[in-house]
DNA sequence: GTCTATATTGAGATAGAC
DNA sequence: GTCTATCTCAATATAGAC
């Protein structure tokens, strides 16, 4: 393999820089985080980082990349391999907690800086992913309404972006080392989604 | 009124800068827009600007802090005038949701950098106000577990959790001018929370 | 209250030796 | 693959005139 200017496919020196970056850049943000302080976190000279990389941004392009592509290949997979529709769904909403509880870092670095990274042309595939992902997780809910599995008349776009925006927000606060596991946030989080939190017997106002 | 160095109380031209410098900072990052874009938009030179606030960064200071001692006193105004627990619910839904509309920009500045301002002392109201507001709904979500209009064994303080950070994130996406008016999305909202997406009959998993 | 002019700093990035 | 050394630029902020 070459090992003149920025390389390509991943090393062993290279992911460990990137997990270090991403580190920081979840830390302290994506603008606020030097590449010289990431170089001295590496135990290298700033300079040096750019064998590795091309620039700064382009650390952050691999890492949130990387995440969203495995990300949806796994959600795919789950809706391939869920008929029922509230499985599915509960298949999804597990996978994307248990990314933020193995992926803290990056995860925390695409929902901090998303509305900057959106704006480059560079990061146009944040938008085309999420939008393969919206049509996944909607065409999930979709069905559930048609089997009847779910209420009708029922917004799915609007019921999954209630759900993502709940979820990847949770990167902030949510510690996967603390009192609850993954599993469990996700379990929670689905109860409160499917089932409501108000009882059945005031299930009666005029306005719902 | 003072004129000599950075002025502490609000003048139109104030409101003003702080309007444009709101709309940059939501648009294009707190960190990756520069004085010399916020003069420029305010049509003065950047260093005008400094006739006005001690930097950029007591621009988003301000420009928050407002926001949030304005959204906690409504929040506290909503919880004193209702005793029913979901109705007291619903206003605090509405009312998050009406911020968004009012003060699109500086609640997307508040989202967007939340992880960035927490990190440095002089925000560190932010974090004070959020303990605050998460006592005021929590206490409202527990009274209505012990009237028996909200579930029993609900964690309150993860459903607001789950509930605040959906709301305040849509502020990425949700258009007040578009289709929904902000009290729509509202109801659409606490729909789902209240309620859930399951049919009651699917209401039987092992795992709920 | 704004302009002219500029001080000052710190950032990302590069070239070439080792 | 890392270091030495440095370039280059753009950013925040300031001083003083008008």
């Amino acid at each position: 393999m070459s090992t003149a200017g920025a390389v390509r496919a991943g090393s062993e020196r290279r992911e460990e820089i990137l997990a270090i970056a991403a580190e920081l850049f979840a830390e302290r943000g994506f603008a606020a985080t030097t590449v010289r302080e990431i170089g001295d976190a590496a135990g290298i000279l700033s300079g040096s980082l750019y064998h590795h990389f091309d620039s700064k941004e382009s650390m952050a392009d691999e890492l949130v990349h990387e995440l969203l592509d495995r990300v949806l290949a796994s959600y795919r997979r789950i809706v391939a391999t869920h008929d029922d529709p509230e499985l599915a769904l509960r298949g999804l909403v597990h996978e994307a907690f248990s990314a933020i509880a193995t992926d803290r870092a990056t995860v925390a670095v695409m929902v901090n800086e998303w509305s900057l990274f959106t704006q480059f042309p560079r990061f146009a595939y944040l938008r085309e992913i999420e939008e393969d992902t919206e049509k996944l997780w909607v065409s999930v809910i979709e069905r559930g309404v048609d089997t009847g599995a779910f209420r009708a008349r029922l917004d799915a776009r609007m019921v999954y972006r209630l759900l993502r925006d709940a979820i990847w927000v949770s990167v902030r606060w949510f510690n996967p080392a603390g009192n609850d596991t993954s599993d469990e946030i996700a379990d929670s989080y689905l109860a409160v989604m499917l089932d409501g939190i108000a009882t059945a017997y005031t299930n009666t106002g005029a306005s719902r």
